[in-house]
RNA sequence: GGAAGGUUGGCCGAGUGGUUGAUGGCGCCAGUCUUGAAAACUGGAGACGCGCAAGCGUUCGGGGGUUCGAAUCCCUCACCUUCCGCCA
């Protein structure tokens, strides 16, 4: 596999704590143009507090002032006491009033604190503003449909993964629910090394797509799950172990350990773009979802993708996503999966996303298509989130970066839709041809 | 889990209470010289926040404290290194 074009940042800096850096949105674009964000907020289904939002963000800037006032005056009589004490002079008097500016000080400090972090608590619960080409409305019911992809397979009265799967012998989910409860699934034999041959034959072909392999930890802190949108708002959707006095989260997708990489750091321009693919299980409390999906291994709180995750310049960010959405489709097309490309209309958008293609492939025994991957452009919210910059020119400002990412694919409903899609009217399963390699040229799974 | 030592600007590394954003070196940018480059010499440059601006404020791992004043003193947390124990 030709991995040269994969770039990769070697640099290291030292680690440093940032628990809620900067804004999330552009402020200078809220000041400037409030109406336009509300307004755009409002059709993906958020209200804007605009009185909250005007209040507190004039109580942080005022106080602020304050503050810095009283802070500079103290650093000018101290530089006084400082000339005195050098030229062994007598400077009491004005360290005596000095001490009462310090009490001052304190509980101005105090209050700046407190109005900074009623700003940013605000602003963190903010989705991201859709970008002008998302379609407005109210759910999923006004995504629309780009394209379709591939010939949907005619099947005499398909069975589903689950028939196929049991009866194949590669699924097991009584004992996994023995194990771990619902919404966990054993894979045993060829359907475990169906399984681990997607995870590589999609490792290989997106590494050779230019994206540069990494394994993360699966576990992160609080600060990487609000860098890329999770926390503060998304905490039940997670899962948590505790560690130490604080907790970690087991990822929901490699997008969060992914994008945080360079979380706190200046990238130089012509690291751009920056593509990485990575295998991770994904960790999914799927609170809220109980009656949906019940049955099968669509909806899991364990399942296993393969991310694409992208770092650019503002310039070229909106054909990245054209590219990244490109290059998940490969892999559908590689398998020969007839699926479709949906754009999200505002109202269906992830909390973090300003554009979002869904990719959706057919599933005979629903007779309809699924989601299997979901390609994001995020503008600079996570950037913002996160502090990641990068600088244009050697000199330049730094300034946010662009990131993207999707799931080139989600393995467990690749899994599903090969299943579903190669049964044949024996209830084996025919292996598609770029898998074989990968399976040691087994041609069905029977 | 136990013990000791560390954490300073893009990097290395000085600095134990008073003009320290912080000596010095490397790297970087601009200029001089050169046909060009290198070398040499000269000059420049952190990040973030507030402000129309001048400018001001913050920043020496994070948080808290002492002090008129903290990179420097105290407490606490995180991380790194080494040794011991345990372990894939």
């Amino acid at each position: 596999m030709n991995c040269e074009k994969a770039k990769f940042i070697v640099r290291m800096r030292s680690p440093r704590q940032t628990p809620y850096p900067g804004g999330m949105l552009d402020l200078q674009r809220l000041r400037n143009d409030l109406d336009a964000v509300v307004a755009r907020l409002a059709e993906r289904g958020y209200a804007f507090d605009r009185e909250g939002y005007q209040r507190l963000e004039s109580a942080r800037r005022q106080v602020i002032q304050e503050s810095e006032a009283l802070k500079a005056e103290r650093n000018r009589v101290s530089d006084e006491v400082a000339q005195l004490k050098r030229a062994k002079q007598d400077a009491s008097h004005l360290i005596e009033a000095q001490r009462k500016v310090g009490e001052q000080m304190k509980a101005l400090e105090a209050a700046e604190k407190e109005a900074e972090a009623a700003f940013q608590s605000f602003l963190a619960a903010v989705p991201n503003a859709p970008h002008a080409s998302v379609p407005n409305g109210r759910d999923e019911h006004a995504n629309v449909e780009i394209k379709r992809w591939g010939t949907i397979p005619a099947i005499e009265q398909p069975k589903d993964h689950v028939d196929l799967g049991t009866s194949l012998g590669i699924l097991d989910l009584d004992r996994a629910s023995k194990l771990s409860g619902a919404r966990f699934s054993v894979l045993k034999g060829a359907g475990a090394k169906l399984e681990r041959a997607l995870i590589n034959f999609m490792l290989e072909r997106q590494s050779a797509a230019g994206y540069a392999e990494v394994i993360t930890p699966y576990l992160v802190n609080a600060e990487s799950m609000y860098g890329t949108g999770q926390l503060p708002k998304f905490e039940q959707d997670l899962f948590h172990v505790p560690h130490g006095d604080s907790k970690l989260y087991l990822i929901p997708t490699a997008e969060v350990p992914v994008t945080n990489l360079y979380r706190d750091e200046i990238l130089e321009g012509a690291a751009l773009p920056l593509r990485h693919c990575a295998f991770t299980p994904c960790f999914r409390s799927e609170a809220g979802s109980y009656g949906r999906d019940t049955r099968g291994i669509i909806r899991q709180h364990q399942f296993h993708k393969v991310e694409l995750v992208t770092f650019t310049t503002p310039e070229a960010a909106e054909a990245e996503l054209e590219r990244l959405t490109g290059d998940a489709e490969a892999i559908l097309e590689a398998l020969e999966l007839p699926y479709r490309r949906v754009l999200l209309c505002t109202g269906d958008m992830g909390f973090s996303s300003q554009k979002t293609y869904d990719l959706e492939v057919w599933l005979p025994s629903q007779a309809t298509y699924r989601e299997i991957s979901s390609c994001s452009w995020f503008g600079d919210f996570q950037a913002r989130r996160a502090n990641l910059k990068f600088r244009a020119e050697a000199k330049g400002k730094p300034q946010f970066l662009h990131t993207l990412n999707g799931s080139g694919l989600a393995v467990g409903r690749t899994w599903v839709a090969i299943l579903e899609n190669y049964q044949q009217a024996d209830g084996s399963v025919v292996v598609p041809k770029v898998l074989r390699p990968y399976l040691g040229g087994l041609e069905v799974i029977r």
